[in-house]
DNA sequence: CTCAAAATGAGTTGCGCACCTCAAAACACC
DNA sequence: GGTGTTTTGAGGTGCGCAACTCATTTTGAG
């Protein structure tokens, strides 16, 4: 009736003497210090097998004794995700301060590939780790690389460089984040017909091109009846999102669906919402006559947006989640412990009315 | 450019220090022991403030010495979702063994308040916390408030009882579950009008019962188009499943929509594909011929449904992030620690072909 | 067999806190 | 002022491990 998943009370001592070694040698076997024959590594390390030993982690963290420091650098200027993750962080500092953890944050221009790299050159000193919202790019790469070799642990947070060797990505898929929407702007248009818009900051970040790439797959792949226009760049502005989103609406009357990748949702909803008036006045329209719009993130804003209808569907990834994630790895990194890749998963969570947060 | 959320590097004694009592002083208001007269606690509680002391977690835990004991009162009987929770605990036994905690899975009729409150009622005195799926029955109710009286944290799993004094309860809030199944449907149906089915495996359950109950309110409220027929009942079996619903598409030739609220998918699944089968002789049916089929859970077989297109969306609720919440939630209670609730929370998790884990 | 190098044993210290004891001091009451 | 009670101080012990020193033993090379 009751299975038993974990049982442990042995100590170091324990394993020392089943090995038959002194506790001094368990000691340079666990933490791979020299001068211990071959032969006595296997038997230690068997007797830990054994027990399936693992060390008291309260009793390590407390006699190494180190406090740890990481940083946190993150994009200068009001984004709100990213303002989102810094806010969830705050809300750790209870749990940080009593693990004697010091989390810092480091506002850079990560659009800039050799300001953050300069920023980043001279963090490894300070820091036993580093969460980076990476921009892909060379100078970049070497950046973190040469942290990794410093010794630093480096996860890449938000946006990734899988080129480098970072130790982790905490962050989505966007690929699959674009396929998701798109499979929602398809689904909910139904059998309508017609162009479907697409809204970017800039087609030049990873991030938004991985995006439309998976969007445009399967908007290709399963949708043949829509046809998709080419993409809108609003730099992540509202004033300029609305301006070039309001042409397009103009020049086509037949767009059925909405995909914006990015920010600058105030002025995306702006746009979609004078349409919407206009074409009132000149019919009373139902829901088919309504555009499909599916954005990103789950703000303020696109919370209230999903509650008005104004907004079908948001793709979102966690940030707090993202936020205890990184922290947890870069912990798990300094003390060496394995990490629990099922837990630190970001996924791809799509948020309508009902299941909001 | 560098802001910092938390520095520490104090202790005990400065605290002591600081309101100019011992370090024994301190002690005693620490943990509400007595003989310490108001004023002075007030004085170590304002130096505890000032300096938003946190005593080191690891400290503690190593002082305190106890290993903690931890019971899952799980379902008896095959159940996959209840088998995806234990194994994530399973997967946690290096975690929780580095920690000195033991958890431990009690199967039991879970069905049938009396066994259930019995199978409680014993396990204060072996357990520090008990994480129990629960029914919610004035039997159960009652065996829960009297373990919390005796001392022993409880949390409730997937299901809960708000009138016990139970001290958290990890899972999904089931009405906004059914909720966003009957938009999913609604909105996936699209234009089309027509009857909409429920198969469930009893009314007689809480989650089932509230799942149907926000599904029928929004397609009341908002697709006056569709009409729900009344709920079948197939006792989460795959057999019954299939023959009821068969039996059901049989009469009714304009069915559009289906909500599969638990388990038995394999015979859902199956009493619909035949009926695809069927019409496919008949006529070459597009996809606006088909029935939208909106289920529960992640499973091998919803999974492989979802990648078929049988199955449009799963409603989930993650039972990784359930297990790993109930003993955070569990150890946090234990060690007098505050819970991130944020964190703990469970989502209601929208999966799609694109976004599946 | 000799000697240096390598491997190992034995032991110490301290991390920060919980928990305990015992004595001293402060206090309240008559 | 004396008595009993409450409050406080001082101190010790140990949790399990990391990190270190120094003495001793074993090993391998010559």
């Amino acid at each position: 009736m009751a299975e038993t998943l974990t049982t442990t009370a042995l100590t170091l001592k324990d394993i020392a003497r089943q090995a038959g070694v002194s506790l001094a040698t368990v000691d340079r076997v666990l933490h791979n210090r020299p001068g211990v024959r071959p032969d006595t590594v296997r038997r230690v390390k068997e007797a830990i097998e054994r027990n399936s030993f693992q060390p008291h982690v309260a009793a390590a963290e407390l006699a190494r004794g180190r406090a740890r420091r990481f940083a946190f650098v993150m994009p200068s200027g009001p984004n709100p995700f990213m303002q989102q993750i810094q806010d969830y962080l705050g809300e750790m500092s209870g749990w940080l301060s009593a693990r004697r953890l010091g989390v810092e944050t480091v506002a850079t221009d990560v659009f800039d590939p050799s300001v953050l790299a300069a920023s980043l050159e001279g963090l490894s000193d300070d820091y036993d780790g580093i969460a980076v919202v990476a921009l892909d790019h060379p100078g970049v790469r070497a950046a973190i690389d040469d942290l990794v070799d410093a010794g630093t642990s480096v996860v890449t947070l938000v946006s990734d460089v899988p080129s480098s060797r970072r130790h982790h990505y905490v962050g989505i898929d966007n690929i699959a984040a674009g396929r998701t929407a798109g499979a929602l702007v398809g689904r909910l248009v139904g059998q309508r017909s017609g162009k479907v818009a697409i809204v970017a900051g800039s087609q030049g970040l990873r991030d938004h091109a991985e995006r439309i790439f998976g969007f445009n797959q399967v908007m290709a792949s399963e949708f043949p009846g829509l046809s998709v226009l080419p993409v809108l760049e609003g730099r992540d502005e509202d004033g300029r999102s609305e301006q070039v989103l309001a042409r397009l609406l103009g020049r086509h009357a037949d767009i059925v669906g909405l995909y914006n990748v990015g920010a600058g949702t105030q002025g995306v909803a702006k746009a979609l919402s004078d349409k919407a008036l206009n074409e009132k006045a000149l019919s009373d329209a139902g829901r088919d006559k309504q555009v499909v719009f599916v954005g990103h993130d789950v703000t303020a804003l696109t919370r209230r947006l999903l509650l008005q209808g104004v907004m079908d569907a948001a793709i979102s990834q966690n940030p707090g989640h993202e936020a205890r994630a990184a922290v947890r790895v870069l912990l798990a990194l300094a003390r060496g412990e394995p990490i629990l890749r099922e837990q630190e998963k970001i996924r791809i969570d799509i948020v309508m009315r009902d299941n909001l947060p």
